[in-house]
DNA sequence: ATGTAAGTCAAACGTTCGTTTCAATCGAAT
DNA sequence: ATTCGATTGAAACGAACGTTTGACTTACAT
């Protein structure tokens, strides 16, 4: 096996420290050092910080935003009306199992997600490509489809909604567990748990406006 | 009215800025400048960054924990097995009624938690008192008495969902709605879709063990 | 052997950061 | 009027940051 060249050692290392630190908590020094590479590799690869972070992401979304648009295609191959259940399922589970990187444990790209989506950073946003926006636009067609009578901004809320759930969920999988409560359970069991949680949730009535 | 003396000032700066750039993304001297203080105020007044993070929170979680605490105990005296439904909006409603500063729009003040939770820099953790685990412990009570046959572990699973959807809704709030896409409504509207998504996920089965 | 482009390296650049210092200022008790 | 603690002010501290520079090394076609 040949060894990594310099810019994959880059990715990984920031891909790490990007997860467990955020984008400003990582200095561009801390990855040179982990990844074993000189201060200037990252301008001379990338350009510029902001341009590794978004070269990390894209290498983590890639495959989950395909997996999504794959699973869908089986879905909706076997039933034109396919239930709420599965349309959840094939959405979140990518989330769960998707692991780019191919080497460590699967919690850390979520992680990263999480971190790179609700950071406060301008540097964080802005990478995203249009396959995300299409798979998002057919996942919304799929379930205003099995959904009949909700409101499209409801819908709306709904799909940040599974995002939510299984995102922060496994950013507290990270952090320590807070004393005196059940730890959170990683892999299999929380995937289950957020299936059945997000398609119950996502199966909820339209809400009544106020009376 | 009297002025707001300088540790109100840099406090309300603090709170305001935090939440756009979060911790790392706010140096001392912007908050100085909002504020109009002296850039050596906030070492007299907190002593240092993190602890002018851990007042700002402190300020922001004590009235949210506090009406937590009332609403369970309404609902508690008006009947010792409340539903689901009931406990869904008495821990989820405070998070979108409070605004602690009384000054400005509230999406700002969920924006704050959400910022300090998701905050990998260590400084953002460990600002939390007894309150919040006494009003976690209740709710966990409470939940697992409306839903029996649910294992702990799942129980906390779901609490960590309630507040992933409260928090991460408000996130986008502030975010530009992207491209062609529902922009997220802010105010009352999504607080009733709150409820409805939670209580119907909240009161979903217990997950059956992979056949 | 020679030339060329790609990649690596140590060192330094200028900027911004959190914090500290110490003198100046204020308000109230003496 | 004077004293004293509390607060504010301008300036500077050392450290860490992202980025750039220019020489050096490597690999390969000529």
């Amino acid at each position: 096996m040949a060894l990594p060249d310099t810019r994959t050692k880059i990715l990984d290392a920031a891909e790490r420290l990007f997860a467990e630190h955020g984008y400003r908590g990582t200095s561009v020094r801390a990855v040179t050092d982990l990844a074993g590479a000189n201060l200037a590799a990252v301008s001379y690869h990338f350009g510029s910080k902001a341009e590794l972070l978004a070269a990390v992401a894209r290498r983590v979304i890639e495959p989950i935003t395909a997996a999504q648009c794959a699973r869908l295609d089986e879905v909706l191959a076997r039933t034109p009306d396919p239930p709420v259940a599965e349309l959840v399922e094939a959405f979140a589970g990518p989330l769960f199992d998707e692991m780019p990187a191919g080497k460590e444990s699967g919690a850390r790209t979520s992680r990263l997600i999480v971190t790179i989506l609700s950071d406060p950073a301008e540097e964080a946003r802005g990478w995203t490509g249009p396959d995300e926006d299409t798979v998002r636009e057919r996942y919304l067609a799929a379930f205003a489809h099995a959904l009949p009578g909700l409101a499209p901004q409801e819908l709306m809320f709904r799909m940040r909604g599974i995002l939510a759930v299984t995102a922060v969920d496994r950013v507290e999988v990270y952090q320590q567990p807070s004393p005196g409560c059940v730890s959170p359970v990683a892999g299999e069991a929380a995937r289950q748990w957020a299936i059945t949680f997000l398609t119950a949730a996502m199966s909820a009535p339209p809400t009544r406006a106020r009376q």
